[in-house]
DNA sequence: ACCGTGGACGTTTTT
DNA sequence: CGTCCACGGT
């Protein structure tokens, strides 16, 4: 292809920065401002400048993101070329590498990768062992604190050089975190295995220790592009600086207003300090937005305006103005997921689009329980990323385990799992035995499987055969690993391991589901045999291979072959760096978005907004916000206030949509008993559901569940005075004279607030001066 | 050693 | 509400 074609595509600016080729080079780039485009055909323009693939070190934000963008450049240089291309998540190019010069650290090239699982488990095992409080010791919170410092570099080692990490330690009443830190390390290093902080963590190691081994990928990699810049922790920071250091030709791209991944340690300094360790960079700006309408990237930019902390970006489009946001006020999140589902099959009817235009972003997992129910009702085909995986599900687990055994026996989190699953008389007790003995003896517990008959004696002679026998089943299953495909050894596995006779015998609905699950998991690896074999040039199908590839999946690198007509669920930190014609943003409520734990500080209140920020621009033409007025939280409803975010968007941008009852006859407002605070509920949900009539747009809502500050006297303090006769509102103006259906006749004071956050001081006859929130308030304005 | 049940706890987000 | 773990009975 002819290069000049490539830059068509192009405006000025991207233009540049595709064929500014040498040194380093950064790019600012506004939400849909086509900075995936530019890496795309920057890689494709060096290429088509005789660049050798293989010297080209691509890292993405997901594995799917780096095959999206394979795709397009082998459509420009020829597949056979772009397949050569170094290109990935920084988990899996440095895990590969690991595998290649992992053994200088003393590392198995056939390492294991522990999941977060697999991690915590260790931890709690180490806590137990150590007969620390498992409540202080929480697996989480400890292995939480060991990933922050892996990322920022600070080994066990290390960890005497901060005396304010043992202050920390003091004072979180978890003084012996450092040596079960140091266990840990040492537990996971003798298993063979590494966890994902481990990958760059070792990378930097192997780095740092080894000065040729360093030059050896400093010269493989002489041109290096780096995307989502913004969330690169320090460990990745590092890695990159260091392999850039002799060519200098590196090129990052990054979004300050997407950081959204702080909480594994991700580093907007990065960008910052990137004019620091390059002082003659080139850095270019893109900001005009390409993706989405007027009204979607003015709102973005009037809510990202919040944000005290942001580098200054001026992001426009020359797109139509487009329809406003649609803010919908729903009863619950049963009554918000239909709303949506009719939003979609209305999109779907009449402009005959299909389910793949809709995405439904939300801010937690949890969430898409009530979507998934009513899609499923409506016949409305979906998929969901994230989330719990089908690779974390406990049976694909076991079976994972035995795999992960073949390969690795010294992987102990995987021996400890299925030693006694399906059930051999390996029971607690004698687990305990064996930890003990392989602590006595400083050796693996596989060690101590592998020569359980030398430990007849500890462990009693009838124990120790059932183990040797074990461990004499798993080297079985290692010879064969080695040998043939992980196809083949799979399937050996599942049958003589014992696994399928367990899961056959349990013929509930449930058991047989878990029998499926497990075959699905061998069609998998079936699938991945033929995959390398038609399409991979290395040919490798090995059970190693395969685990490789499992393990260092992302959420967002499910297969879409499978129809891939259906509606997107995921959560909004997963849409990062995607589009959709048409977004939907449920649970747009206080303490669910932003969420509770992040109310507490400027900066996570920040990344919230950022999060929500990304939310929004993945809106080609249309974006809905919905909120519920109560939501079901562990088991239990609650009221909700509507997010503060909503009322950050500029209204200009917005139109609000709450329903009303609707009723027949005049009497309504007057001859409707108050059955507020009586403990009676009114079939309030039928009216609601049938109510789509007009209505205007601000008709107030119905019926509102008691609050819990409520007190009985409260509630039959009713004010003495009939109410009037009027239409509610939810505007006020200091010195109208209101009617509330609770407290009665009273003065406005002030107003403050605005769109559904609208906050009215009301000086009441009776009950002195409240503060009411008029989109609950059901305000009568009284004219007198 | 195995299996059932009750109570505690948890949801923020992910490689 | 659902999951995980500890405990206790067999
Ligand atoms: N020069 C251009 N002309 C026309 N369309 C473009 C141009 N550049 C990019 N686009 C389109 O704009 C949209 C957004 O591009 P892209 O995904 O590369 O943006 P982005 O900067 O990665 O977005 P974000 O940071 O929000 O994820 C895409 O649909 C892309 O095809």
């Amino acid at each position: 292809m002819n290069p000049e074609k490539l830059l068509n595509e192009l405006n000025e600016v991207q233009r540049q920065a595709v064929v500014h080729t040498e040194g380093p080079l950064m790019i600012i780039a506004g939400a849909g401002s086509g900075k995936t485009r530019v890496l795309t055909y920057r890689i494709a323009w060096l290429m088509l400048h005789n660049i050798d693939p293989f010297n080209i070190l691509a890292l993405t934000f997901t594995n799917k993101a780096a095959r999206e963008m394979k795709e397009r450049i082998a459509q420009v240089v020829g597949a056979s070329e772009a397949k050569n291309l170094w290109m990935g998540t920084f988990h899996s190019i440095f895990a590969r590498l690991l595998r290649v010069d992992g053994h200088l650290l003393g590392y198995p090239s056939n390492f294991t990768i522990y999941d977060t699982d697999d991690s915590e488990k260790l931890i709690a095992q180490i806590v137990k062992e150590r007969n620390l409080d498992k409540d202080i010791y929480k697996p989480k919170k400890i292995l939480n604190r060991i990933s922050n410092l892996k990322n920022n570099l600070i080994i066990p080692q290390y960890y005497d050089r901060f005396p304010e990490l043992f202050e920390y330690d003091e004072a979180a009443k978890i003084p012996e975190f450092k040596n079960v830190y140091s266990a840990y390390v040492e537990r996971c290093f003798k298993a063979g295995a590494m966890d994902f902080d481990d990958i760059l963590l070792k990378t930097n190691e192997l780095l740092g220790t080894f000065p040729e081994i360093l030059a050896k990928y400093q010269d493989r990699f002489r041109y290096i592009l780096v995307d989502e810049y913004q969330d690169t922790n320090h460990s990745q920071y590092i890695i990159v600086k260091a392999l850039a250091n002799k060519f200098e030709n590196i090129c990052v791209v990054g979004d300050d207003a997407q950081s959204i991944y702080a909480f594994r340690g991700a580093n907007i300094r990065n960008i910052l300090s990137f004019q620091k360790d390059y002082p003659d960079c080139k850095i270019f700006k893109l900001e005009q937005n390409y993706r989405s309408t007027q009204n979607i990237v003015k709102a973005a930019n009037s809510l990202i305006a919040k944000n005290r902390d942001q580098l200054k970006k001026e992001v426009w489009t020359a797109n139509e103005p487009g329809e406003k946001i649609t803010i919908y006020k729903a009863l619950d999140e049963a009554e918000e997921a239909q709303y949506i589902a009719e939003r979609i099959m209305e999109w779907h009817l009449s402009r005959q689009m299909d389910f793949s235009n809709f995405a439904i972003l939300y801010r937690t997992n949890a969430q898409s329980r009530a979507l998934e129910e009513v899609l499923r009702r409506k016949n409305i085909p979906y998929r969901i990323f994230g989330g719990t995986s089908f690779y974390q599900r406990k049976e694909v687990k076991d079976m994972l385990a035995y795999l992960r055994l073949a390969v690795n026996p010294n992987d102990e989190e995987a021996l400890r799992r299925v030693i006694n699953y399906p059930a051999r008389g390996i029971g607690q007790t004698t687990l305990d035995k064996l930890t003990i003995l392989a602590d006595r003896y400083n050796t693996t517990l596989w060690s101590i499987c592998e020569n359980a008959l030398l430990y007849s004696r500890d462990l009693g002679s009838a124990i120790a055969q059932k183990v040797s026998d074990f461990a004499t089943m798993i080297k079985g299953f290692g010879v064969m690993a080695k040998k043939e495909s992980a196809w083949d050894v799979a399937e050996h596995i599942f049958k003589t391991s014992g696994l399928l006779r367990a899961l056959k015998e349990d013929s509930t609905e449930e058991g047989i589901s878990r029998l499926g699950n497990v075959q699905e998991l061998l069609n998998s690896i079936k699938a991945f045999n033929d995959k390398q074999l038609e399409l991979e040039a290395d040919n490798d199908i090995s059970l190693d291979y395969f685990l490789q590839e499992i393990a260092l999946l992302t959420s967002a690198d499910q297969d879409d072959k499978t129809d891939p007509n259906r509606v997107s669920l995921m959560t909004l930190h997963l849409a990062k760096g995607l589009e959709f014609p048409v977004v939907f943003i449920p649970g747009m409520e206080e303490e669910l978005f932003p969420s509770a734990m992040m109310m507490n500080s400027r900066a996570d209140l920040e990344e919230e907004r950022r999060l929500f920020y990304v939310g929004i621009t993945r809106a080609k033409k249309k974006l809905y916000l919905t909120f519920t007025h109560m939501r079901t939280r562990y088991g239990r409803t609650a009221d909700c206030e509507p997010s503060r975010f909503l009322e950050e968007i500029d209204d200009e941008y917005t139109e609000l949509i709450v329903p009303g009852i609707r009723t027949t006859g005049p009497t309504f407002l007057g001859g409707v008993p108050n059955l507020d605070g009586l403990g009676i509920s009114r079939p309030y949900k039928s009216n609601f559901i049938s109510s789509k009539q007009t209505l205007p747009p601000n008709f107030p809502p119905g019926i509102r569940p008691l609050q819990p500050s409520e007190t009985p006297a409260q509630k039959l303090n009713s004010p003495s005075e009939p109410p009037p006769q009027g239409e509610f509102t939810t505007d006020a103006h200091p010195g109208d004279r209101v009617y509330h259906q609770k407290f009665g006749y009273g003065k406005v004071l002030s107003v403050e607030g605005t769109g559904v956050n609208k906050k009215a001081s009301v000086a009441f006859d009776q009950v002195g001066e409240k503060k009411l929130l008029l989109q609950y308030a059901k305000l009568i304005k009284v004219t007198s």
